[in-house]
DNA sequence: TCGTTTACTTGCATTTTGAAAGTAACCAAC
DNA sequence: GTTGGTTACTTTCAAAATGCAAGTAAACGA
């Protein structure tokens, strides 16, 4: 269980959410890493460009919930993110938003039928995001 | 179908859909209405205590893209504002949000196991949101 | 060894948010 | 028919978040 915050609004568990996924790019990095991009620079290189100071802090807050867990590759500063299961959970969520673009704002790219249903690498078909 | 806006990131659906609702209080408002709530005030005395300002520009946002259509009650400055097919299509993403928060942030509350599943008004026995 | 990549940090301008107070129209009671 | 309350806002201004650009240090790759 994640912690009360000290920022929470309420307790609406739809508010509390949104206390923690509920900003403009939370939720897109959520999805890069449920497509299973893995890497700082991958985030980055998304079609929205987020900011890295942005992309940076809102890592941190993620591994700090334990959404993610970071994780040392060679010797540096070289590091891949991976979900856990709590990140996996929210799956539902991203699926929910993508169907309810893709039928009600127009021209949105329309996902494989498999988008995001497993924590497999991406395949190479589709268009990612 | 919401046609392309402006300030769009990406064409991806789960992007563009967040360039709407993707914010600390807009899926809020919308759960208010979902859950039968009409009248600005009683937006404004939901327990997160939206500012005013911020509702007012909420709000329209939500009729401009047609999830809500305000409705003149009596003479003056006194309306409600209804819910489209447009918003309760978006149920199900207050659902899986409400699952996932009621899965894994402490102490939220539980909601009643048909908490948004119709467009009724609210009933007594839940604690509301 | 030299350029490139990775994963950031820093500084600063712009934008958004939030808190509080103000307002105008209506409504209900006395 | 005035007074008090409610409704649905608007306005002002401070504070916080976001966005952009540039800088950096370590490592990797040829």
């Amino acid at each position: 269980m994640i912690p009360v915050s000290p920022n929470r609004r309420s307790e609406c568990p739809i508010a509390s959410s949104l206390d923690l996924v509920g900003d403009k790019w939370t939720l897109l990095v959520l999805r890069d890493v449920l497509d299973g991009k893995r890497r700082f620079s991958e985030f980055e290189r998304s079609p929205e460009s987020i900011p890295t100071n942005i992309l940076t802090e809102r890592l941190r807050r993620l591994v700090d919930a334990e959404l993610l867990v970071r994780v040392q590759t060679g010797k540096g500063s070289r590091h891949i993110y991976e979900p856990t299961s709590r990140a996996e959970d929210l799956r539902p969520v991203l699926l929910a938003l993508a169907a309810w673009g893709n039928e009600h704002l127009a021209e949105t790219w329309v996902p494989p039928a498999n988008y995001l249903r497993s924590s497999n690498s991406p395949d190479d078909s589709n268009q990612g995001v």
